[in-house]
DNA sequence: ATAGGGTTAG
């Protein structure tokens, strides 16, 4: 296992004010931590959120405690208050007041050993998005030897993806003694994020064949965004084939993510049979995702009047769309030429008030430009409260391309 | 207790 620098609150921990001190100081750290003095004791600052915690956990209202110590049962209860307080923290979202919790029980010497959330402690490093401080927080776990259980070492696993630790990942996983279907599922989608889509794909199967362990949804999921970015045809259909054998074939982001893969690999006809042959379960018709993946998938496989029709399709069930819909349809207009649709689904998203929305805006004005009315599309561009780097290359590129190469230079030096 | 998700503007 890969340890790296002690953590820096590893050696608060050890330092001091402790019950227990059966990791004493080598000389060189202590006078390390002496030097940097209160400077830098936690990871993060104090919140107005750590006061309720103040007010909730006794021993920081009480700083004679820290002259006198704890007894043993009263040091248990401090760690499992402050346990459950750490547990609603990462639950809220909030990891760094959580983190700076668990700093603030080392400081103070509590038995951090009895601490029994520690997957949840781990998980809100992830946030941090800082591989030093996954590093030490690996160190510390692996310390206390807490880090025999699968449950930890998966949520490590987690947080050095988050981070962008591939090389650390990977080596974790391969060392791993024992690895459930979550280990693996956060391999694969890990390997996934990282763009190494074989990298997921041969670990689905190594999963399979090599361990037999049936990869489940999650897996099956990541597997399938992964062919539609490389656009594997072969190894799509083969996760269909698996999909439909282990009967998950009805999960509705099993289905979007199918009917996206063969889009995405140009096989219109696949998507059209997986659509056709679930869209009249009632739960899977009421999810506009499904629908989106159909209509933007005929729009980028160029079978635009396909699209208009599942659209139209769409409406009369009586789904609303949303920004991904509008974006298709609108791309859509602008392939077709047809000013006088675009028109139509212009005031179209103003009825459902999809017209602040910044992917639609842009997907608008492209649409104007593209069919002629340039004009219109400058308006939109001038009124938007939403103009952000790619609206700002839309307009430059349309006008490059018109007959104002000079509006566009203008506009290119408006942004410096 | 840990992993995990589909569409989406130049």
């Amino acid at each position: 296992m890969a340890v790296a620098r002690p953590l820096d609150f590893y050696s608060v921990h050890t330092y001091g004010h402790g019950l227990h001190q059966h990791n004493p100081l080598r000389p060189s750290e202590a006078l390390q931590y002496k030097l940097r003095g209160a400077s830098k004791p936690c990871l993060v600052s104090f919140s107005s959120k750590f006061h309720t915690f103040c007010s909730k956990v006794q021993f920081l209202q009480n700083p004679s405690i820290l002259g006198r110590g704890l007894s043993r049962d009263s040091s248990l209860d401090e760690v499992l208050s402050a346990g459950q307080l750490i547990k609603e923290y990462v639950e809220d979202g909030n990891g760094e007041d959580a983190i700076t919790i668990y700093v603030k029980m080392l400081e103070f010497g509590l038995p951090v050993e009895e601490f029994r959330f520690f997957p949840c402690l781990i998980k809100a490093f992830g946030g941090l998005s800082d591989v030093g401080k996954a590093r030490e927080v690996h160190g510390h776990v692996l310390k206390l030897g807490v880090l025999d259980d699968v449950y930890d070492v998966n949520s490590l696993l987690g947080v050095y993806w988050k981070c962008g630790a591939i090389e650390d990942a990977v080596q974790m996983f391969e060392k791993m003694c024992k690895r459930d279907l979550v280990s693996w599922n956060t391999v694969i989608s890990g390997l996934c994020h990282s763009g190494d889509y074989m990298g997921s794909l041969r670990m689905f199967s190594r999963m399979i064949h090599d361990h037999w362990v049936l990869p489940n949804r999650v897996a099956c999921l990541s597997a399938l965004t992964s062919c539609s970015s490389v656009q594997s045809l072969v190894h799509g259909r083969e996760l269909h084939g698996f999909v439909v054998k282990r009967e998950i074939d009805t999960d509705q982001f099993l289905v979007s993510g199918l009917i996206d893969m063969y889009m995405k690999c140009g096989d219109v006809k696949n998507a059209e049979y997986v659509f056709r042959s679930i869209i009249n379960e009632e739960s899977i018709r009421g999810n506009p995702v499904i629908w989106n993946v159909m209509i933007s998938g005929y729009v980028a496989n160029g079978c635009l009047s396909h699209a208009v029709e599942v659209f139209l399709e769409m409406l009369s069930i009586g789904l609303s769309p949303d920004t991904s819909t509008m974006v298709a349809v609108i791309v859509l207009c602008s392939q077709m030429l047809d000013l006088a649709f675009g028109r139509q689904m212009h005031k179209f998203c103003f009825g459902i008030q999809l017209n602040n929305d910044a992917r639609v805006e842009t997907a608008l004005m492209d649409m104007y430009f593209k069919c002629g009315d340039s004009k219109a599309g400058l308006e939109i561009f001038q009124r938007s409260l939403n103009r952000n780097m790619v609206m700002w290359g839309a307009i430059i590129s349309n006008f490059a391309q018109s007959s104002r190469p000079d509006e566009a230079l203008n506009l290119f030096h408006n942004i410096y």
